[in-house]
DNA sequence: GCCACCGGTGGC
DNA sequence: GCCACCGGTGGC
């Protein structure tokens, strides 16, 4: 049983706003999703602009996705609307850890294995628990990822104590460290080229090889 | 008169 | 073509 008029708390609002959705029933725009924001004292806000006029200086709402509640990129918002249904479908094969997940865990093991290796903390520490962690908090939030800021859960790995962040020792990803990676995936990109056009040089002369063959 | 709800459309 | 935004209105 779907609860479609419930009113739900906002984090990225001050306390006390609450988020609702409700799904229209009939219509030709019938399952259409409105999205209404009340505020503390219960009026009824239903777009960004009207949340913005109310809000005034108080709450930036220059990163505030209005249909999600949620604070965003700003790349992310502009492209947002397109990507927002197949989005969820990335979201639901990660939890499950179908493909969706894929090319994100490929990319967190390369670059955190090469950059700045990071280890668990908590009862599970392999690799995979690890990574599929990282990956699915990369997916889920946008919040900076950066593990557990502690090492109490050394000490007692029963407990969870952070959890919005993986289970994962804190780790701090620099400038400098994304510009190195960036060199390498350079240099990558340039050894590929260079074998492809090898490739495709030594296919060009096969076959106009055998073309003199045939010929002759 | 209020407001929940759906339609219409401008902007992208 | 999609959708954020807001106008309009039927039901109360």
């Amino acid at each position: 049983m779907i609860m479609e008029k419930k009113r739900m708390d906002c984090p990225s609002l001050p306390p006390g706003w609450k988020k609702e959705e409700v799904i229209r029933k009939s219509g030709l725009s019938a399952g259409k999703c409105d999205v209404y924001y009340y505020s503390p004292k219960g009026k009824k806000f239903r777009s960004k602009p009207q949340l913005s006029r109310y809000l005034g200086n108080t709450v930036d709402l220059g990163c505030f996705d209005f249909r999600t509640g949620k604070m965003m990129m700003p790349s992310k918002l502009q492209k947002n609307k397109q990507r927002l249904r197949n989005e969820n479908l990335t979201i639901n094969k990660s939890v499950c850890g179908g493909w969706g997940v894929l090319p994100i865990v490929l990319f967190v093991t390369v670059f955190l294995r090469s950059c700045c290796p990071v280890s668990g903390v908590g009862p599970d520490t392999s690799d995979e628990t690890l990574l599929t962690a990282i990956a699915s908090a990369l997916h889920m939030s946008s919040s900076p990822i950066t593990g557990q800021t502690t090492s109490a859960a050394e000490k007692n790995p029963a407990i969870w104590l952070n959890t919005s962040q993986p289970l994962c020792k804190a780790f701090i990803v620099t400038d400098q460290d994304i510009r190195e990676q960036e060199l390498k995936v350079i240099q990558a990109r340039r050894t590929l080229e260079d074998a492809l056009m090898a490739d495709g040089l030594a296919r060009a002369v096969e076959s106009s090889r055998d073309s003199e063959d045939k010929a002759a």
